[in-house]
DNA sequence: GTCATACTACTCGGATAAGAACTGTCCGAGTGGGGTAGG
DNA sequence: CCTACCCCACTCGGACAGTTCTTATCCGAGTAGTATGAC
């Protein structure tokens, strides 16, 4: 799995503790986690496209929450960044093999098929019961000065 | 994930299929499934090493189950292909952040990779639920030919 | 006829390329703010 | 002093390379069966 998956969560949470109504540009969060900017601004972009995070171009621009971290599940950040095609894809084998036919959905008949797509099913049930505003509560629980740290740190960058 | 998985799960299969005590060539399965009959056989060493197949070189060799199907689990099958490592690895992402500690262990402290885990373990554990046996006997219920056309097949393919 | 021996065909196994995907980088389009000149 | 305009710095967005992983291929080591020749 790509590792744009970590960077996303963790920013999606560094942006809930940041100033309210305050974007942070990319190069901020890179910096913040000594990730390349540019390449972290990609992934960025991925949410935008999923409609998780805001942009604003130009001066006091940067990436902002697009909607409350209730409304943001952990299988809407992986499917943003991974794509949302499941990552066991029969490929029909079945097709080529005797008594094979093309017309055949192989998804739907194939036993083996099937039970991968259970317990790929059970992985996805698993990230859509939790929301980030799961994970920050708990962080928060566990390390209460971490959202007045975070947001103190986020002003006090160096800047290059 | 690697195809490697659906072709291995499936000459799994096959092989528990095949006239028993009689080992089948890489070069059958492959024309059976229409694949690549190099790359096939580089899967197949992988359940070899896996302890799942066992090998014989020379004529009259090929590949055996080394147990029976009840004890071949989907998660063993996985593993032997793509490897014991976790999809989401955790880099560490907050090593490098404001606070972070160079010795602290973040795969047990940081709460996203928590999140990211308890889906993975659902994901294993439903595999791990599931055994190759389970699978024959659905497909036997549901056609009850295969058994007897895959063996037909597999003594009739033509040699190249 | 029987036995030993060498040979051949066959199969796995690992070393070796080609391709794709992920990772990383760069520059242009657009935006907002601040400076400046005019009224 | 106020206002309108222009310029500039800043930021995202998509187009462009580098690197790693997956996919695919090839040839050598080893083996079992077979043919051959001697006894």
């Amino acid at each position: 799995m790509s590792e744009g998956v970590e960077w996303a969560l963790h920013s999606c949470l560094t942006l809930s503790w940041a100033e309210p109504g305050q974007a942070v540009t990319a190069t901020k969060l890179a910096a913040f986690y000594d990730l390349p900017a540019a390449y972290l601004n990609k992934q960025l972009q991925a949410l935008v496209r999923a409609e998780i995070l805001t942009s604003t171009s130009g001066p006091r621009g940067g990436f902002r929450l697009a909607r409350d971290l209730k409304q943001i599940t952990l299988m809407d950040v992986v499917a943003a960044i991974e794509g949302p095609q499941d990552a066991f894809r029969c490929q029909g084998i079945l097709r080529a093999a005797p008594g094979g036919d093309p017309e055949t959905d192989y998804l739907k008949t194939c036993v083996v098929s099937q039970a991968m797509a259970r317990a790929e099913l059970a992985w996805r049930r698993e990230l859509a019961a939790q929301t980030l505003a799961d994970i920050r509560d708990t962080v928060e629980s566990r390390f209460p000065r971490t959202p007045e740290s975070t947001r103190h740190r986020l002003t006090n960058l160096r800047r290059p």
